[in-house]
DNA sequence: CTTCTGACA
DNA sequence: TGTCAGCA
């Protein structure tokens, strides 16, 4: 199928599945013509592109991960041991990111909850 | 008319 | 990541 069918097939818009495509991330046949064509995989791809997106990993990740990765029960398993490790990297780095969003967030409230309070005007 | 690449008021 | 231009 050609990119009109694509972008009905995977909801996602054609300027993003270029770009997923400049990433390394999918790689559609082309025509002699220079049109892309895609396979009924391709769009399983780009399933596991939003879910690995979406669950934060770095593009450059998911390049990786992709063929190494299966779909079982409508779950992604690894098939690689060594993915395994370096996705338990990545989920170290959210916990980290979590804890600074935490701070940030308790820096706000302890602004929020004191209130306006405008200086006092020098006489 | 559809897709492609490259670029950015 | 939208969008527009200029091609094929």
């Amino acid at each position: 199928m050609r990119m009109k069918d694509m972008v009905r097939r995977t909801g996602v818009h054609e300027r993003l599945l270029r770009y997923y495509e400049q990433q390394g991330l999918l790689t559609p046949q082309r025509l002699p013509s220079g049109y892309r064509v895609y396979s009924e995989s391709d769009v399983e791809t780009v399933r596991r592109i939003r879910c690995l997106l979406t669950a934060g990993l770095p593009t450059a990740l998911i390049a990786q991960v992709l063929p190494c990765i299966r779909t079982d029960e409508d779950r992604l398993v690894a098939t690689c041991p060594d993915l395994v490790a370096q996705l338990a990297r990545e989920r170290e780095r959210i916990t980290e990111a979590i804890r600074e969003l935490q701070s940030s967030a308790s820096l706000l409230d302890t602004v929020i909850t004191a209130g306006p309070r405008p200086l006092p005007q020098a006489s």
